[in-house]
DNA sequence: CGACACATTGAGATTAGTCAAAGCATGTGG
DNA sequence: CCACATGCTTTGACTAATCTCAATGTGTCG
């Protein structure tokens, strides 16, 4: 049986099914495709750093960090990917990664031969341009990031961050109406923030004491999303998403999930 | 005449020349596209922000930057273009811009139909490939300045990009051996660097004083490469460029500019 | 009961920001 | 040739955000 009909493809499938023309056809070429599912563990390696790694990784549960460590030590993370993202997108067109990505959590990874993938891609159309589309979202979020640590305030990033990431859970169906699981450690938080883990538990008591979030036991709350999103000057247009989950009222939006089906 | 046949169109063509698949037939399929070819004044528009702008703009000559106000009032420069870089590669897959592009220079950018270019890519598998990687560079790019905003000092974020660019600018033929013209102001590279014009200042003295750089009437001198980019934590990969520029002895490394042919 | 990983708190140090003024070219009009 | 405006750089004094170091708390697991 295909990799495809696993329960938690659907993030994938989800996202490419972002791509407006994407069809039944490409979802077959992309569906056979021989593909490699495998569990990596918490602080497993989901993609090898440095050269000559043939293969596309994508997160299919669980979540993953891109990490960069710094001859001082330090380590930043510019890259989070949760269900459904492409972990080496940029591997299709550049050789080896420039960094590491580690595992968060628990992962369930897939993983195509870049050759087969390239060839999928350059016979379907509407399999490339999702794919392209994905990589250029993940840019238009390394920019954001960098808005955000260039001239964003701890407070104000956290809470862009936050808003961040639960518009992109709830487009693959993560995340609950009120919130979402937050898998990272304080410090994790701190390397993707730029800050420091003692000021990351400041800012996000801050952020609690005024309400804005709830967060306990790895479970985060947001009572109200708009205020959140106005403390960190959040507009979720950059994910091209759909809504992010803001619509209240209405049927489901168009960023929102739907069961993965597999034929046309 | 064609476009491609302009001095400056040189520095584009030796990006796309850098993909290792880019063969005499892209070179014409880009070549013989219709481009509209202006100059931008200091200051003007190079991308317009917001939705809607059916054309791929490239920098052919001058310096252009991404940018991004916040409702402080506060600027970031998420991106620099210098000839040679498509300015907004994303909305190859993207609708509209996020953010505007505006000029640092006087610039000279030639546009394309969104469409044209895109059936272009489609016939001819080696104009694609390049297209592509100028835009996984981009991204990593945006990933390195992620990393030094994060975790490295103003000083090193310095040294950082003034490396960076002296390997962008030499690959497209834009810098002597020994530094190169560096026209943003203080507060521009503030933005850049998310620092404020005053801390510029008084950073690019302390890496004065000591010699890693000098820096007169935007003429930047980098009397010892290797030095400036020990001090920011600089390793040239990322750009997929050759050398940077690094190398002392032997012939024109890979990544150093060729005269532009248009033939095969 | 440790051992461990993570969260929290406190106190002082540092980096970078803020505000304000002065210096220094360049260009313009008279 | 001067008077003045403009845009950028430089300097000084003070403030604020964030980091550093070090300790303590808390829950889970064997």
């Amino acid at each position: 049986m295909s990799w495809a009909h696993r329960a938690d493809a659907a993030s994938f499938l989800t996202r490419l099914r972002q791509s407006p023309g994407f069809g039944p056809v490409d979802l077959a070429a992309i569906t056979k495709s021989t593909a490699d599912v495998r569990t990596v563990d918490h602080h497993g390696t989901v993609v090898p750093e440095g050269r000559r790694d043939d293969r596309i990784h994508v997160v299919l549960e669980g979540w993953a960090a891109q990490a960069r460590i710094l001859e001082t030590g330090s380590r930043q993370i510019p890259a989070l990917f949760i269900p459904g993202d492409i972990a080496n997108i940029d591997a299709l067109h550049l050789p080896g990664a420039d960094y590491g990505t580690v595992a968060l959590t628990r992962c369930t990874v897939v993983s195509f031969a870049r050759d087969e993938l390239d060839t999928a891609m350059n016979l379907h159309r509407g399999l490339r341009d999702a794919v392209y589309r994905m990589m250029a979202v993940e840019k238009a979020i390394a920019t954001q990031w960098t808005v955000g640590l260039g001239r964003r305030s701890a407070r104000e990033r956290t809470a862009h961050l936050l808003c961040e990431l639960f518009a992109r859970l709830h487009a693959v169906g993560a995340a609950r109406p009120g919130g979402f699981a937050l898998p990272l450690t304080q410090e994790e938080l701190a390397d993707v923030l730029g800050l420091t883990a003692v000021h990351v538990n400041r800012t996000l008591q801050a952020l609690r004491s005024v309400g804005l979030i709830r967060l306990k036991d790895h479970v985060l709350t947001i009572p109200d999303r708009d205020s959140l999103a106005r403390e960190g000057g959040f507009e979720a247009a950059y994910l091209h998403n759909g809504d992010g989950g803001a619509g209240r009222a209405g049927s489901r939006p168009s960023g929102a999930p739907e069961p993965a089906r597999l034929g046309a």
